[in-house]
DNA sequence: TCTATATTTCACGAAATATCGAATTATCCA
DNA sequence: TGGATAATTCGATATTTCGTGAAATATAGA
């Protein structure tokens, strides 16, 4: 990931309305949710929440497909691991003050699902 | 961590300035940094990053101290941890697609670094 | 085809952010 | 004390972002 694509993205989390919709999207899995959902959940207007959405895609950080009358919008899983992988390099140091933490609660948080890669 | 402080932390990192900073300053490790080096490397001029620096400061990434004539700025890795862990957050939904690869990153990380927590 | 529903696009004023030059503060050292 | 260095603060301008109402587009179903 480029510094660009991490500014991208960042930028596009940087906004509460746009952040509780993309935490709501990781919680709602692969299926996604349909944008008037979003906005119920958020309460942002549909026009607010759709500029918003359209900012998520374009950070990579979302993708959407239409499905009859609705828009359904989900997290991009991939997107999201290489963000947060950008933000951990280098990030040791020889301390491994940030990762180590991080890899016990990775690992306790994907054993306590019983998930599987 | 709550959704106003990783909003705050977010956008500190939206700015390609502020995040070559920031990174700058996770590799240098828990020494730190003089504002004027870190201008150097970043090519900013002093005033402008002086700005920055206010905004990763108050966004509790980055922590500052004087020494002599320089003011040293160095990462916070507990902040930077808990916003990475905050993104983290519910994200495994059954089937660790994020958790789980970042879990080998870290770990495999700190292991090469022959780090210890 | 007509109507209702779901979502997006457009235009615009208000607010926030970024950058710069000039001036100011803090520290060191001769 | 006076000069040099390091960094911040101030003031102004340019740019970007945000939220909204109104209008447009897409789809489903009677």
């Amino acid at each position: 990931m480029q510094t660009s694509d991490a500014v991208g993205a960042l930028s596009a989390l940087a906004h509460e309305g746009r952040l509780n919709a993309f935490r709501l999207l990781v919680r709602a899995g692969p299926g996604g949710l349909a944008a008037g959902e979003i906005a119920r959940h958020t309460g942002m207007l549909a026009n607010t929440l759709s500029a918003h959405l359209g900012i998520l895609n374009a950070a990579g950080l979302t993708r959407s497909r239409r499905e009859g009358r609705s828009i359904l919008y989900r997290a991009d899983y991939d997107q999201t691991r290489e963000l947060i992988a950008f933000l951990m390099e280098d990030c040791c140091g020889g301390e491994a003050r940030i990762c180590a933490p991080l890899a016990q609660l990775a690992s306790r948080a994907c054993a306590a699902e019983g998930a599987t890669v």
